[in-house]
DNA sequence: TGTTAATTTGTAATAATTTCAAATTAAAAA
DNA sequence: TTTTTAATTTGAAATTATTACAAATTAACA
């Protein structure tokens, strides 16, 4: 079951550790983009013994290697994602939830070409998702 | 010299103090996206009695009427930019430094047709920038 | 000028993150 | 398999950004 996630962690020359096997884990299974305190909430649960700092130091181990991305959206929190590859997002205001769009960026090599190196893209959107306003206007 | 400022909170209807002309012209001065602190500490020593809260609270609302945008890239602490219209940004994760890359998103229309009311379009690339690439290369 | 609602102020509370040192453990070597 | 060692985990404390709130002040209208 959690082969997987030990292969990405050898593939990446990491430690396999069983807070990070979970970390990775839950992240893979749960595509909402989760703050720090929702993953530790869900896996103290099964590990009573995981210490937030863990959770901290898993998340950040596993975004230098590139196996995941943060995202910064809200301002005040940093969201997961289980995704590495460059896709916008969508904030919905009313609900909280954020979405993948599937888009990439057409601007890359604008970017670079005027001088700066490159090395994350990051793109979202702020707004009324579509359940949102489907709710507004049924008024329910 | 603070006309042009009382113009524009006047134009939105708010009401005009000191406090926000201030905030307002240092933001307008300064396009180097400041956080609260930066403006707070800056503006303290003309009125050493300022509090962070109001610097907080004009920014919020200059920001509810859309004459200022707060962007969020380096996951701690927002920051502030004159300008209203949609445009990039790159941090610099060397100098810490932030640039407007002028740059519109093509895809608002796909986004809104997609069933979401977007309200707020964000984009970012994080690097290094051309001067610390120069710096690099000098050894210097 | 007086009135009133909005704003400013300062303090306290909250929330997210970082720091740090001791205990534990994964993984390589013997 | 056991030993060794460096990396990781843990928990508590410190830091940083932000929000809440109530009293004092003030902008704007009558």
């Amino acid at each position: 079951m959690l082969e997987k996630y030990v292969k990405i962690l050898k593939e990446h020359s990491m430690k396999v550790t069983p807070q990070r096997l979970e970390v990775l884990k839950y992240l893979d299974e749960h595509r909402t983009h989760p703050t720090v305190e929702i993953i530790y909430m869900a896996l103290k649960k099964k590990n009573p013994s995981l210490s937030k700092t863990t959770v901290y130091n898993a998340l950040e181990a596993l975004e230098k290697h590139g196996i995941i991305q943060s995202i910064t959206i809200s301002g005040n929190e940093h969201r997961y994602d289980f995704r590495n590859d460059i896709h916008h997002h969508f904030l919905c205001k009313k609900c909280g939830r954020i979405f993948d769009i599937d888009l990439d960026c057409p601007y890359i090599e604008k970017v670079s070409n005027s001088g700066f190196k490159v090395e994350e893209v990051h793109g979202y959107f702020k707004g009324i998702c579509k359940d949102c306003l489907e709710r507004e206007i049924n008024g329910s």
